[in-house]
DNA sequence: TGGAGTTGCTGAAAGGTTTCAAGACGATTG
DNA sequence: CAATCGTCTTGAAACCTTTCAGCAACTCCA
């Protein structure tokens, strides 16, 4: 522990006091307690409606008594159903995606399930393992922004019995269902405007170009140039190794070494991480913002808006996001009936300080 | 889906197809194909080192071939071990819980096992909820950031074979190890620096009460007014419902509204989301920050030196808390002759714009 | 060549729950 | 009073895996 000054004391006032062992008192323990079989103790569990009111007091109480807990993995082991849904995120830090998070949890909630979140933290390894543990743990299904929605795993979940949902992504393979925000379209907002204040030389900022979201911007960004009329070549390409808030920071470093002349007047980046870290270093480094450089973000995350300078940003919605898409997850696994959907949503510019009245 | 505009399509190109029933090929399944007995299928997945080579090949071909997926339930069932930890979370929105939850990714992924993130969001019933789901799944460990420490299911967990570690809050039961940083030592450091700058009306935002740190910083903020031999009224507490930055803004707006003449000068928050919600309000509402108003928030997230006025902040070593956590978890649960621990962390005051040169 | 040791595989038991056909018991009806 | 019905409860089977004692075959050495 080397860069925290740290104090470590024992607990429990010098009590010494080992572990515990895992006492488990069954079922088995309970009905003998309370006098009954084990098919009542269970029907109180599961059916307590059609146990009478006397023997389920008598089993409750053999419950409470023993601190009986049941073991899931039996339950689910026999029963074949879990009550769990998984959101497998791309990054846990991005407060864009803790939103989505909250959407998909609301959803779990009034379906009566409970939510694991997993981290693939852009590991595609992290994220392979989480996929397998995921499916071994026979989850109800799996919500999840992939880094790679090509992965041969992701395809194979669903023909196994785990119902996928992609988010923030679309994709059209007939295996799952997904939801996403039309990023091309936003891409291209966030360009236009740029143009439209006269900014010529443009940087895109994003990275990297695994990342499905990363290409579809781009993409978007181009297409403003070509409608309107300008070369691709002005658009310069920064790409980063991932969409944080250091990568940002690495960004503006190599923006801000540029020549004035050769500098792009503008940055668009793939997300207000990005946008964040560059706008700070570019601060740091004396750069104007929006004067010499203009900057575009993209989520509109909450932090946007406070940054030291409010942040223009293409908005999506965030929460929606997450609750449509357990929406689906939801009709997938309890709907015979269920047919995989594509839900696009439209994204939104916001415009704050960040490109106001440049040039 | 009322705010937003979205477009629904059907996946797969129109080729209708219907969800996959779940179609587990077992254990069984794959002895019969490869021509060996459960046992041998067994240590191939479990010891692989004690099976022939060319047994190995057969089995292994065969559970590629049948697609077999290891039911996690069963395994866990017979052999009675998890390799699961949990990481309950206060706010999975808070970057400070994030961060920390990194650190015990890390821990955990150095261990081979997998953590399952869950989020209480501040609310008492979705703890307990999800401290009863993990007890029932029998994870090998829950790490939790409590609500209320003195909940009676967190005491309980750890007699019957759940150990629990505390993270962000010390606890001294003998039940748990725990993992902290001295949170009125930080209230302390906060208070001391803004007297020293010649603030004598101080609010003090941030609650509920029922949520440890937020007491014990202000009541490391009344012991700094108090060494200072300040009246205790100087610090006027502003409570809030929780710990966002929507909260933040309210307060703002609150504190804004006051009288110049009975404002205080500054405000110290329990922590920065809060932080930055006030700021932002109090410079939206036409407060000047620092001249009008000293901020200083709590828990140096990424985000706080981004902040509109770079936001003075007191630290916490936030991966490495999420780490050290996750070392204790898994020496309880390894380790017979474990002792519960309680480690305490210093925080440092980081001093920033949103502080400087006032008064 | 007989015995011991080694290697690799087998088969059955066990783990805690749910499910379900069937039984027990009392009450109601003809 | 016998037959029928309803309400509760029971006991055994099933879920899928791991574990472990034991067995077969082979090697090695005396």
């Amino acid at each position: 522990m080397p860069d925290s000054a740290s104090e470590t004391l024992p607990s429990g006032g010098g009590k010494r006091r080992k572990a515990a062992k895992r006492h488990t008192a069954g079922v088995k323990a309970v009905a003998a307690a309370a006098g009954v079989s084990l098919g009542t103790v269970s029907n109180v569990l599961n059916r307590p409606e059609v146990v009478s009111p006397l023997t389920r007091a008598k089993v409750e109480a053999a419950m409470a008594s023993l601190g009986f807990v049941r073991n899931e993995s039996a339950r689910q082991l026999r029963a074949g159903s879990s009550r769990i849904l998984a959101y497998l995120m791309l990054d846990a830090g991005n407060p864009f995606f803790t939103d989505v998070a909250k959407g998909v949890e609301e959803a779990a909630q009034a379906a009566g399930l409970s939510v694991f979140l997993c981290n693939s933290n852009e590991d595609a390894d992290r994220e392979a393992d989480y996929l397998d543990l995921l499916e071994q743990q026979r989850v109800q299904g799996v919500l999840i922004t992939p880094i790679d929605q090509n992965s041969s795993r992701l395809r194979k979940l669903p023909s196994r019995g785990t119902p996928v949902v992609v988010v923030d992504r679309n994709i059209d393979d007939g295996e799952h269902c997904s939801v996403a925000v039309n990023d091309i379209l936003g891409g291209e907002l966030a360009i236009a405007h740029l143009l439209e204040l006269g900014h010529e030389r443009i940087a895109y900022v994003g990275g990297p170009n695994t990342i499905g979201q990363v290409v579809d911007r781009r993409d978007g960004a181009r297409r403003a140039l070509r409608k309107a009329g300008k070369p691709p070549e002005n658009l310069i390409e920064l790409t980063t190794g991932a969409l944080t808030v250091a990568e940002g920071r690495g960004a503006g470093q190599r923006l801000a070494g540029l020549p004035a002349a050769r500098r792009p007047t503008a940055a668009f980046c793939a997300n207000d991480l990005l946008a964040l870290g560059l706008l700070q270093q570019c601060v740091s480094l004396g750069l104007r913002v929006p004067e010499d450089l203009a900057i575009v973000g993209y989520d509109d995350i909450e932090f946007a808006e406070a940054a030291a300078v409010p942040l223009t940003s293409v908005r999506q919605p965030r929460q929606l996001l997450g609750r449509t898409a357990a929406e689906l997850l939801l009709d997938e696994s309890s709907n015979p009936d269920h047919e995989h959907q594509r839900v696009t949503f439209t994204p939104e510019l916001v415009v704050r300080t960040s490109t106001r009245g440049t040039l």
